[in-house]
DNA sequence: TGGAATGATGTCAGTGTCTGTCATCACCGT
DNA sequence: ACGGTGATGACAGACACTGACATCATTCCA
């Protein structure tokens, strides 16, 4: 017999998001999700640095996955193409999962402070992105725009894909947003130039 | 004679933007800042809902100048054209206080709460744009992606502008970065050529 | 075999953020 | 004068988070 229950950091982990998702983020103290698994607000603390990452734990692997596969693309492929295959390879580790995302997400729309966090979270997903490119010999400012496009898209596909009705896969929706945002930057009148229009 | 010194809003303001700066924002207490500006902890939460915006009191303006100009460009411009006209419009807010924003970017950039801060309010500011957008009968998800390219361009204009030894004006940044943008975005497959890079 | 090292957890005290509540007191209109 | 108003102070308290030390099963090794 082991002195402790095994896998405490998974049990905090089902114990906030049900607590965040029964009460509310807000409403939920540390102590009352440390109590639910078994465990001392000390010991949650232990696990994750504050309350707001024990939402995050995926966000490593997910930047792993995105960064090997933009590094790893076909040395023919552009930017954008390498970012293209990059969330390709992010479309695998949601399958199944949508039920999780779409209850994990619910929880964060709803508090700011979860919001600030997500956004931070794709902010360094981007700048990884865009270190990803810069060891493909791609220079600035191409490399940092190209990082922004790639969380752009990964962002509203996914909030889309975690939306009520929707039957596509995710890979689906990130070529179309794509696809669209290729259609809203080149929308531009001629009039309108960098030098002085 | 009053019985409180006026501006105590602008007081609290100045004596954190000077705390920040010369001890950093996680070592400076709130009753540090108050005391510095000759009041209580709790006429500072009477101000500003956190510590942290504090910093982040133009924002509103910001963003009530983008709108309108978005709104009010004319008819036959493109999204992604009345954006260029609203970001126009930000050049004019920032002309002679570079000192003033590269001392407040400085704070921020060491913080990772600040960072935080400041993304939930460009977020915000992307979906005020898309607001707009809508308002100029712009569908989704067309709307929603200018949004985000315009608040992308403006992120990576300013950080560019407050940097280093850079002498030209925030607007001339602006219209090189939607450049940039523009040819990243049309530089994959469907549309040919490898990027400068 | 027995004792020391290890590692996860508990306990406790303390700091700092932020909130609710009530008191204070100059100013203002009547 | 007098009561209302509004900005501020004073105070208590909840909660997030940290540092320091204690506990104790497991493991390692002489």
């Amino acid at each position: 017999m082991a002195r402790w229950q095994p896998d405490s950091r998974s049990r905090l982990e089902q114990a906030a998001l049900a607590l965040y998702g029964e009460r509310g983020f807000e409403e939920t103290t540390v102590a009352a999700i440390a109590e639910r698994a078994g465990l001392t607000e000390r010991t949650f603390f232990r696990y994750f640095s504050d309350k707001r990452e024990v939402l995050f734990g995926g966000s490593g692997q997910l930047q792993e996955l995105l960064v090997t596969a933009v590094v790893d693309a076909p040395a023919s492929a552009t930017p954008i193409d390498a970012v293209t295959v990059g969330l390709d390879a992010l479309g695998v580790l949601f399958v199944g999962r949508r039920d999780f995302a779409r209850q994990r997400q619910a929880i964060i729309v709803a508090s700011a402070e979860l919001r600030e966090r997500e956004l931070i979270k794709l902010a360094t997903l981007a700048a990884a992105v865009a270190d990803a490119l810069r060891r493909r010999e791609v220079g600035d400012p191409v490399a940092g725009l190209t990082g922004e496009v790639a969380v752009a898209v990964f962002k509203i596909a996914f909030e889309h894909w975690v939306a009520d009705d929707n039957t596509q896969d995710l890979s689906h929706l990130m070529r179309e947003a794509l696809a669209e945002l290729r259609s809203v930057t080149s929308g531009g009148s001629p009039s309108v130039r960098p030098s002085r229009g």
